[in-house]
DNA sequence: CGATTTCAGTACCGATCGGTACTGAACTTT
DNA sequence: AAAGTTCAGTACCGATCGGTACTGAAATCG
C-alpha cells in the first residue's frame, strides 16, 4: 500500500484521508449506513470512487473506520467518563457527554452508533452488526467500571453492576433517539439530571 | 378504487389486505424503511408488486398504513396507558408495554418507531419525517396526561409535565434501543423498574 | 532525464432500485 | 350468456446501486 517508513514512491496522495474520513463520518452519522449512496460520500468526502476504494477498501470499511474516528472524536467521552472517580461521577460525566454530543449544532443530530443502522436489510446487516457490537462493548465497559466501584466500597455491596450499566446506557441510548427527534440540548439535559436525582437508582 | 357500499363490481381482491399489511409491518419493522425493498415486501407479503401498488399506492404510503397498523397493534399499549388512574401508573404501564413489545419472540426486536427510519438519506426523509413526528406524538400526549395529573393533585404542585413526558420517553426509546440490541425482556423489565424507583424522579 | 509507480478520473459493469404499461384471465352484474 | 370491470402477473422502464477496468497525468526514484 504505502511506502515502507519514510520513503515513499510514487505520486503522493493527492487528499487528506484524514479529512475525507471525516466528512464520511458525518454522512453516515446524518444519513445512516444504507441511507448513504456512495455517491453521496464521494462527493462529500471531495474525492472520487476510485480514490475512496484505494485509500479505504469498500463502503463496509469505510464505515467501520468511520465509526472508528466516532469513537476517537465525538464520542470520546465515553472512555473519559470512565477515569471519574466515583460511579455516580462516571455516570453524571457519561450522560452529560452524551447530551452535549447528541444536539452539537456543528453536527448531525442524535449518535452515529445508535442510528448508523439499527434496522437494516440484506445490505446494511454488517453495519448493524457492528453497531450492535459498538453498543453492547459500552455497556460491558460501564458495567466493568461499576464492578470495580463496588469493590471500591463506591456503591452499595451486593449492587448489580449489570443492572446498573444498563440503565445508564438505555438513557443515554434514549437521549440520543430524542436528540434525533429535535429535542433541545437543554431539555436533554434536565432528563439526564432526572435520571441520576436518584443514584444508585434502584 | 373499490365499490360503494357492499355492492362491489368486478373481481375482488384475491388475497387479505389486512394480512398483506401486518407482513408489510414486520418486513418495515426487521429491515427499516430503506432496507426494506419492494421485493423483501411483496414476496413476505405473498403478492405481486402490482398489487401491493393497486392495494397501497406506493412505498410510502404502505409504511403510513404499516406504522398506522403497528400503532393499533403492537404499540396500542402507549394509549392503553394513558388510561391509567394516576401518573404513576400511567408511566408504569407504559414503560412495561415498551418491554414487552420489544423483546416479543414472534416479532423484530425494538420498536418500529424508532428503528424505522432513525436516520436516511434522500429517499427515506419522508418517513423519517413521519416517524419524528409519531414519537413527538406519544410524548405530546404523554405530556398531557401527566398535566392533568398535575391538576388533579396527582402529582406535586409546579412539577414540569413536560420534563416527566420526556423523561419516561427518554427510558422508552432506550429500552426500544438495548431490545434491538438483543438485550432480553427480564434485564430490560429490572431497566424500567429502576428508572420507576422513585417517582417522580426528580 | 528516463523509468517507474501511484495517483485521480472516465466510462462502464451487472444487479437492483421504485414504479408502470400491458395482457389475459376471473369475477359480478345485467 | 354478454357486457363490463378489476384482478394478478409478465415484462419492462429509466435511474441508481456498489464496485471495477482502463487511461493518462503527476510525482518520486535512479
Amino acid at each position: 500500500m504505502t511506502g515502507h517508513g519514510n520513503t515513499v514512491v510514487g505520486r503522493p496522495r493527492g487528499f487528506d484521508a484524514d479529512e475525507a474520513l471525516q466528512q464520511a463520518m458525518l454522512v453516515f452519522w446524518k444519513q445512516g449506513y444504507e441511507g448513504a449512496s456512495l455517491s453521496d460520500l464521494t462527493s462529500t468526502m471531495g474525492i472520487t470512487k476510485t480514490s475512496m476504494y484505494a485509500a479505504f477498501g469498500n463502503k463496509e470499511q469505510l464505515f467501520r473506520k468511520a465509526l472508528e474516528r466516532y469513537t476517537d472524536g465525538p464520542a470520546a467521552y465515553g472512555l473519559r467518563a470512565m477515569r471519574e472517580p466515583t460511579a455516580r461521577a462516571v455516570a453524571t460525566a457519561f450522560l452529560n457527554g452524551t447530551v452535549r454530543t447528541t444536539t452539537r449544532p456543528e453536527c448531525p443530530a442524535g449518535c452515529l452508533g445508535v442510528q448508523g443502522a439499527l434496522a437494516a436489510g440484506d445490505a446494511g446487516t454488517p453495519a448493524h452488526d457492528v453497531l450492535v457490537e459498538w453498543r453492547n462493548d459500552a455497556g460491558r465497559r460501564l458495567e466493568e467500571r461499576f464492578l470495580r466501584a463496588v469493590a471500591d466500597g463506591d456503591l452499595p455491596e451486593g449492587t448489580s453492576a449489570r443492572r446498573l450499566a444498563l440503565y445508564v446506557m438505555t438513557v443515554a441510548f434514549g437521549l440520543a433517539v430524542q436528540a434525533a427527534s429535535g429535542v433541545g440540548r437543554a431539555e436533554l439535559q434536565e432528563v439526564a439530571d432526572a435520571a441520576l436525582a436518584t443514584w444508585p437508582p434502584a
